[in-house]
DNA sequence: AATAAAGTTCGATAATCATAGAACATTAAA
DNA sequence: TTTAATGTTCTATGATTATCGAACTTTATT
């Protein structure tokens, strides 16, 4: 469907991902994606907003090197890039995934 | 000189923690804070920005349960909540600020 | 070939936010 | 009692951002 740009390591920055982080609806997307273990295609998730905000949401994800799209057929998969940032930044998605478990629920948005 | 607000550890927000660390002004503030371990007069920290610039962050900062603020003659004493944010959200904090270490020096901003 | 499915992009809008300067408040020092 | 030091608050401004609907693109299905 399209090829989509994603940051190498050396490109992700600190900042952006904490800022891409720090929306609700993006951290409970990467949630339940960290939940589901797989490729997930992105209408696999219920979110709270329409499809366009959706769209600029996985792009902030993306373009801060948090998760990897991938397009096949219709449909683009989605996935964490959990090995990359940890190497990138040990500890950070990992506590931040358990802190987000430790306070919401993931259907609650 | 003044009174501060702070939030309970229960109304600390991970979402509110992570937007106030995804600015890199904050950041740095933090992570001096962090390398200093005791009580700093604001005006100890260098910063890029303006006095009133630099108040909002500090706001944001305490607002979000990150910092303590407490007044002593002119000065206000700031230090790192780190101990109650640990309770609260175990290695984030920390993940957060080893990752800034690893990739910035704490003087530029 | 026509239609459906899944997203993206564009344009618009309302909200939030980082920034700075000016005026102010409080405390300490001369 | 001035004056200096340290911050805060107010107001304004420009930038970024979250949101949506409409139009579009690409692929799959009928």
């Amino acid at each position: 469907m399209k090829q989509y740009q994603h940051p190498t390591v050396d490109q992700i920055s600190l900042t952006c991902v904490l800022h891409a982080l720090s929306d609700p609806v993006r951290l409970n997307f990467v949630q339940c994606l960290a939940q589901l273990t797989c490729e997930q295609p992105c209408g696999a998730i219920p979110t709270p907003v329409a499809k366009s905000t959706m769209s600029h949401h996985l792009r902030v994800l993306r373009e801060a090197g948090i998760i990897q799209i991938r397009t096949e057929g219709t449909q683009s998969l989605t996935s964490l890039r959990s090995h990359e940032l940890e190497t990138k930044f040990p500890g950070v998605l990992d506590s931040v995934l358990k802190a987000a478990s430790s306070t919401s629920s993931v259907e609650e948005v």
